[in-house]
RNA sequence: UGGGGCGUAGUCUAACGGCAGGACCCAGGCCCUUGGAGCCUGUUGUGAAGGUUCGAAUCCUUCCGCCCCAGCCA
C-alpha cells in the first residue's frame, strides 16, 4: 500500500472527472439545495474554450515542455477593429492562463500596403485594452534574411525553383477547383541555375513581376495551396522598415509559419481561412525541419449592424463615410475609445462571446449590454438637457438661487456628492413634457405634478406657445417649498421625476448622438447587385448644438465618461474647446418608455 | 463539381455516452427620487432520417444546408 491519503477532496474529483465535468456536476447538485442553502455556484472559473482545452491537454502531457507561447501577428496595413481584440484577448489571455507569454508580430510582408502609422495606432490600441507584450515585439521583416536564407535551403533541396511565368501565366497554370494544374515549363531548371537567378533576383537584376521564386510541392494537389505556391515576387519598393533593402519580398504563406517558428511559439491561433494554408505551413516547416508550432484555427467575429473587415472600413475611411479610422462609430479600437468603451467593457465581451469554429453574427446589443453594465459601476451622474424646454418656476422667488445636494452614484457611495444649483428659470427636456399627455405617459403635463431631481415637486399651470408654428416655447409651473430634495413630507407621490439645468448656471455643449453604423444586421445582405454601403444607415450621426449641462462639467477633460441621467454614457470628446463641451453618446440607457411608445405605434398601425 | 470546415432557442456559447445549462434579446412582475440600476419569473433549441446502446447533441451511415479556397493580399 502507498501513503495515499484516505480522504476524497475536490482536487481527486478534479483529477479523476475532469475540471468541466466536475464543476458541472457540483453546479447541478447546488442547483439543488439552492433554495435551502446560502451556497454560491462555482462559476468563479469560466468554462475553457476549445483551444484552451487543446493548450491544456497540452501542457498537461508535456508538449513543447509544457510551455505555452503565443503571439499576435498584426499586418500594419489598418487600423485594429473589435474583431481583433478577440484574437488579441485569445492569444494573450491563453498566454496568462497558462503561465506563458504572447509576441506582438507585425506580419510586414508587403510594403505597398503597410505604414508606420498603423504600427502606431496598433501598438496604442493593444496597450490601451490592457495588455503587454513587454520587450517581446517582433517583425518578420526582421526574418527576412534568415527566410532568405531558408529559400536557398529549398532550392539546394529540389523543393523550390524560379518562375518565368507571369501572374496571368500562373493562374491558368493552377489549373481549377476541379481541373489539376500543369506543371510549370520553368519547373525542371538546375539547382545552379534557380540558385544564380534566385541571388540575382535579390540583386535587383529583373523587373516586377518578371519572375518568381515558387515552392516545387504537387501542381494535382486537391489543396490549391499546394500547387507550387509563390513563396518571393519581386517588388521594387520601400519598406516602412528595411526601406530599399530589399527588392523581393516574401509571401505571408512563406513568411508567417516561419516566423512563428523562429520565435518559439507553441500554439499559432489564427482565423479558419488558414485551415487549408495550414498543410502548406506544415509542408515548409517540415522541409525545413524546425521548430513545429500547432496551428489551431476559429471562426472570426462578426458583429450585427456594423462591419468588421479591414477592407471595408479602409473603404469607409477613404470615400468619406465615416470621418477617419476613429469616427465613434466606426466598430475599431480607436473608434470605439473615442466613443467611450472602456477596455474593460471590451474584454469582457470578448470573454462572453466565446471562442468556436461556425460562423457568427453577435449581437451588437452583447457589447452596448458589456458597456452599459461598466460604465453604471464607474461613470459619474450628472443632468444634462439635450433638446431643452424653458420653465419658469412662477413661486419661486427671483434673485435666488439654491445648491442642492445631488448623489454622484447610486452605485458607488463612495463617489460622494455635488452640489447643483437650482433657480427660478429652468431648462428640461421637451419631450418630458406632452400638452395632451398620451396613454401611459406619466411625465409632466398641464395640471400634473412630477418631481425635479434633488430639487422639488413642481405642477404646470400654464403653457405658452410660439404664435407662428405653435409650438410649446416655455411653461410657467409652481413649486411646493415643502419638498425641497425630492420628498413629500405628506408623503404624497409623484409618477415621475425628471432631470434639469438651471438656466443660468447651466455650460452650452454640443452632443453627438450614434446610432448603429448600418441599418441591416447583416450590411452584406442586399437586394440584387446593390453594394454593401446601400445599407448605410443615414441616421448614424445626429448633432445636437443647443445642449445644456449642469455647472459641475465645467472643468471636464476629454476621455472623461459621464451618465446623464435618465439618457445614457456620454463622453467627452477631444473636440471640445473651451468655451464649448463636445460628448459623444456611448450609448443610451435602457429605456422602456421608448420601447413602450414603439410597441403603442405598432400597435396603432395594425 | 475537387479540397477544407461548420450545423444546439431570435443571437452567442456550454454539455466530451448519463437531468440540454449560461449570457444577450424579448415578455411579465417586485422595487425605486433615473421609465436607469438591481432582484424574481417566463417563452423558445440539438438541420433531417435511419442505426448502435439500458441510455445519443455526443458514436456510425445516408441526406440536407451554410462558410472558405482558383492573389505575385493577409
Amino acid at each position: 500500500m502507498t501513503g495515499k491519503p484516505v480522504g476524497f477532496g475536490l482536487f481527486d474529483c478534479l483529477a479523476i472527472l475532469g475540471r468541466a465535468s466536475c464543476i458541472a456536476r457540483i453546479n447541478r447538485a447546488l442547483k439543488k439545495v439552492k433554495s435551502t442553502g446560502n451556497i454560491k455556484p462555482v462559476d468563479s472559473v469560466s468554462p475553457l474554450n476549445f483551444i484552451e482545452n487543446i493548450v491544456a491537454e497540452d501542457s498537461r502531457r508535456n508538449k513543447y515542455r509544457g510551455r505555452v507561447h503565443t503571439r499576435f501577428p498584426p499586418e500594419p496595413n489598418g487600423y485594429l477593429h473589435i474583431g481583433h481584440a478577440k484574437s488579441i484577448c485569445l492569444n494573450f489571455g491563453i498566454a496568462a492562463k497558462f503561465s506563458g507569454v504572447c509576441n506582438l508580430r507585425f506580419d510586414d510582408t508587403n510594403p505597398s500596403k503597410e505604414e508606420t502609422e498603423y504600427v502606431e495606432s496598433i501598438k496604442e490600441d493593444i496597450r490601451w485594452l490592457g495588455f503587454d507584450w513587454e520587450n517581446r515585439e517582433f517583425y518578420a521583416s526582421d526574418y527576412f534574411e534568415q527566410l532568405y536564407q531558408w529559400a536557398v535551403q529549398l532550392i539546394r533541396k529540389g523543393k523550390a525553383y524560379v518562375c518565368d511565368l507571369s501572374a496571368e501565366e500562373i493562374r491558368q497554370y493552377r489549373g481549377t477547383l476541379t481541373e489539376p494544374g500543369r506543371n510549370s515549363p520553368y519547373r525542371n531548371r538546375s539547382v545552379e541555375e534557380n540558385l544564380d537567378l534566385f541571388c540575382r533576383m535579390r540583386a535587383g537584376e529583373f523587373e516586377d513581376g518578371s519572375k518568381v521564386l515558387r515552392a516545387k510541392i504537387d501542381m494535382a494537389a486537391p489543396n490549391l495551396n499546394m500547387r507550387d505556391p509563390v513563396m518571393y515576387r519581386i517588388l521594387h519598393a520601400t519598406h516602412h522598415r528595411t526601406g530599399d533593402k530589399w527588392c523581393i519580398y516574401p509571401t505571408y504563406d512563406w513568411a508567417h509559419g516561419q516566423s512563428d517558428s523562429i520565435e518559439g511559439i507553441t500554439h499559432s491561433i489564427c482565423t479558419l481561412e488558414f485551415e487549408d494554408h495550414r498543410p502548406l505551413y506544415d509542408w515548409y516547416l517540415d522541409q525545413l525541419e524546425v521548430h513545429h508550432p500547432q496551428q489551431i484555427e476559429f471562426a472570426r467575429l462578426n458583429v450585427s449592424h456594423t462591419v468588421v473587415t479591414k477592407r471595408k472600413l479602409l473603404e469607409l475611411v477613404n470615400q468619406g463615410y465615416v470621418s477617419g479610422w476613429d469616427d465613434p462609430r466606426m466598430p475599431t479600437i480607436s473608434g470605439m475609445r473615442r466613443r467611450g468603451y472602456t477596455p474593460e467593457s471590451i474584454r469582457n465581451f470578448c470573454d462572453r462571446i466565446g471562442v468556436a469554429k461556425r460562423d457568427n453574427l453577435v449581437d451588437i446589443a452583447m457589447l452596448e449590454h458589456c458597456v452599459r453594465e461598466d460604465l453604471n459601476r464607474r461613470a459619474p451622474r450628472v443632468m444634462a438637457v439635450l433638446r431643452p424646454l424653458r420653465v419658469v418656476i412662477d413661486n419661486y422667488p427671483e434673485g435666488q438661487v439654491e445648491e442642492l445636494d445631488a448623489v454622484n452614484n447610486p452605485e458607488d457611495p463612495g463617489m460622494g456628492m455635488r452640489k447643483v444649483p437650482f433657480s427660478r428659470v429652468l431648462d428640461i427636456e421637451q419631450e418630458d413634457f406632452q400638452e395632451e399627455p398620451s396613454r401611459k405617459f406619466f411625465r409632466l403635463a398641464p395640471g400634473r405634478e412630477v418631481r425635479l431631481r434633488y430639487g422639488y415637486f413642481i405642477t404646470c399651470k400654464d403653457i405658452v406657445k410660439d404664435e407662428k408654428t405653435g409650438e410649446v416655447t416655455e411653461l410657467h409651473c409652481t413649486y411646493d417649498p415643502a419638498t425641497r430634495g425630492g420628498d413629500a413630507p405628506d408623503g404624497h407621490k409623484v409618477k415621475a421625476t425628471l432631470h434639469w439645468v438651471s438656466a443660468e448656471h447651466s455650460l452650452p455643449a454640443e452632443v453627438r448622438l450614434y446610432d448603429h453604423l448600418f441599418t441591416k444586421a447583416d450590411p452584406a445582405e442586399v437586394r440584387d447587385g446593390a453594394d454593401w454601403k446601400s445599407n448605410l444607415n443615414p441616421d448614424s450621426l445626429k448633432v445636437l448644438k443647443e445642449c445644456r449641462v449642469e455647472p459641475s462639467l465645467a472643468d471636464a477633460a476629454p476621455g472623461a465618461r459621464y451618465q446623464f441621467e435618465r439618457q445614457g454614457y456620454f463622453c467627452v470628446d477631444p473636440d471640445s474647446s473651451d468655451g464649448l463641451l463636445v460628448f459623444n453618446r456611448t450609448v443610451s440607457l435602457r429605456d422602456t418608455w421608448a420601447r413602450l411608445q414603439k410597441t403603442q405605434k405598432k400597435a396603432a398601425e395594425h
